[in-house]
DNA sequence: CAAATAGTGTCTTTTAGACAGTATCGC
DNA sequence: GCGATACTGTCTAAAAGACACTATTTG
């Protein structure tokens, strides 16, 4: 196969190009919040994990390659979140980012990893670069996709209870959920798991995901709160 | 300024680096259906327009350098879809492409433009590369965009009726509309423009859009259909 | 007047949300 | 029994959706 020439002969390399990279934001839910993984390098203080995209390779490959390479992390699912940019974004020169995000329970991070809150969305401490922001994109795009299945990154184990259930939805949602409602919405995307977990009280019951069940729409509305309007 | 080296004295252009494109899907309603703006080139047959971002760019201007270039149109608001970076999508080498939508009231192309029927989220003919795809994904864009507020991308002029904004989301949504449930979910996000449009029948209020209003979540139920579950 | 379209009153069914009740454990 | 926690029945207010009614134009 011969290189491709444009009109005035020229392959693609001889035009500029950027430098791609990827960075990633892997959440988990710690406290009864939302972290998120950083890495420390003496030149950039914390940054998210990341890495240049590298021939023949995804931008989903490639935050696959940095999150085992730079956290010791495998087998985890990116979301793709947006691409930043602005010329200026990196001191090194022409470098554009595509941002991921991901979830993991906290017991799958290596004992020695940096997690940093997220409170209004935005990580307590000073990010490099751009990375503040995609934090931000990456709690988005949590909770979108949180608010359409039931637990669907699996921050919670095969089998967990309702309340379990409600306080990661309370710290991804950053707010409290009412008790009665959240189980009426989200039960008919369980199935029992035939136990129960014994506590202080009562026993609660064991559940599962109910395989392929998306929620009603509806449920967002109980997430996110039906923003304003109306309750004159 | 002197330019950056890494450890081993390298710059960032001593590495392989992919070509950058955009390509913009620019939608429009027309006969009651959405329809999308493409170009025809001998080679690649029906293509979205696009270009390759050029150094000290985002890529949201280079999305405006492309749609005025390639079909004339000017001061258009571009929205990020996404990083189509499959090696193989195009023949030509490493190119990967930053999808962009946008929305444009029919009125505002030029005559000769070529504009193609969208069913079921996706261009009844082929496009070239991942083009197809990137529509599918402007039309999910501009839906979630529209089930937010109040035809955000003016495909309407300043003042229309609740009929012909119904008319308008029908058409977005592929689905028909209760007109009464639709009016009231809508018309708080409205004010009376103080005129009138007659027509056939009794002449019908017209409206402008209640700037900064977000719609109520419950809304996107309305848009979407809240998908199955329940009704036994 | 009839035809046509705009807009609303109202009824039914469903549901969110709140509250309080009952159930089941350890002690 | 008592405390603690899990779960559920029920009430109320609100809203969706359906239907039909009223309103205002043209011819």
């Amino acid at each position: 196969m011969t290189k491709w020439r444009d009109a005035s002969g020229k392959s693609l390399e001889d035009y500029p190009r950027p430098s791609v990279a990827v960075d990633v934001a892997v959440l988990t839910v710690a406290d009864g919040e939302l972290k998120v993984l950083v890495v420390k390098s003496p030149r950039d203080g914390l940054a998210l994990p990341g890495t240049f995209v590298h021939p023949g390779e995804t931008t989903q490959r490639a935050a696959v390659r940095a999150l085992a390479a730079k956290a010791g992390l495998l087998g985890i699912e990116f979301h793709q979140l947006g691409v930043f940019d602005d010329p200026q974004r990196d001191y090194r020169g022409w470098v554009i980012s595509v941002a991921h995000g991901a979830a993991l329970p906290l017991d799958r991070f290596p004992v020695d990893s940096t997690l940093i809150s997220i409170v209004n969305d935005v990580p307590v401490e000073d990010l490099a670069y751009d990375h503040a922001q995609m934090v931000t994109f990456a709690v988005a795009d949590l909770r979108e996709r949180y608010a359409r299945a039931v637990d669907p990154d699996r921050l919670l184990g095969e089998a967990f209870t309702v309340l379990g259930l409600r306080q990661l939805y309370e710290a991804i949602y950053a707010r409290p959920l009412p008790k009665d409602t959240f189980r009426r919405q989200l039960v008919d995307g369980l199935v029992s798991a035939g136990q129960l977990e014994v506590g202080g009280g009562r026993p609660a019951e064991l559940f599962r995901r109910l395989p392929n069940c998306l929620l009603p729409r509806s449920a967002a509305s109980l997430f996110y709160g039906d923003y304003g309007r109306r309750r004159g």
